[in-house]
DNA sequence: TCCTCAGATCGACATACTTCGATGCGATGA
DNA sequence: TCATCGCATCGAAGTATGTCGATCTGAGGA
């Protein structure tokens, strides 16, 4: 294998000749389904309210938030609150246990750093 | 601090006294505008179709790869895909080269990386 | 110069999402 | 038992998003 140097700093100013016109893929990428799953993950935490909800009740940390104290800072009506809050449970992101008459959400634990594992290292969008 | 047992099993069956419903918050929760941006980022991330794309180029590594290998992957029409790969551009995620008449794209390093540290550890959203 | 090809942009359409006011429901307190 | 409180659910309205076919642009080759 003599004479392969520079390779990296040489890339043609054209694709190569016929067929292909990028190099082959080095790993195996994400199928289909997981892809869904992982993307309705990121949808849970595309809002910035749903953000919010989740920074106010991980900042809680043990005992956990009810509705009343976070309907005020992220600025929106109880039921819109209500509403995100069950997205997030239904993501996997918060669990909700009554006590009393008051409604607590706490974070699942584990539930962020299972996500942000598949963003790195040797997962399938990560490098 | 003689007599704090058990403190944790003891919740109470009904909420403090008066006022206050919840324990107070033990961190600062995100503000306003970063969790906007880091919304945002998310909801790139928030579409099968755009989870598949990053995970196919990460698999490319090194000289990135050109919109037709990515069109049949996914499934999607040829401006389908350019529109996703647009948002994941204007998300910072990719980077888009030309080299002849072929665009290239390759994941912008350190980005997944980036979003993941918002999950976890002293950030906002992780414990 | 003209043709061809890769791929970005445009316009249109259907669907999904966010938000709110009104209402329903279970638990507490009187 | 009845009234009140916390909060989930419902229905409606406006907005955003995903998707495609048609078209435009810019680079290469004849």
């Amino acid at each position: 294998m003599g004479g392969m140097t520079a390779t990296r700093e040489l890339l043609p100013t054209v694709a190569p000749p016929s067929g292909a016109c990028c190099a082959p893929m080095v790993r195996e990428a994400i199928d289909p389904e997981p892809a869904r799953e992982l993307a309705h993950a990121f949808k849970a935490l595309s809002d910035p309210a749903r953000v919010q909800l989740v920074s106010i009740i991980a900042a809680h940390d043990g005992g956990g938030a009810c509705v009343c104290d976070l309907t005020e800072p992220v600025g929106l009506s109880q039921p819109t609150v209500s509403h995100h809050l069950k997205i997030l449970v239904e993501a996997g992101f918060l669990t909700r246990t009554q006590r009393g008459k008051w409604g607590y959400y706490a974070i699942t634990p584990g539930s962020l750093d299972r996500i942000a594992e598949s963003l790195t290292g040797a997962s399938p969008l990560g490098r």
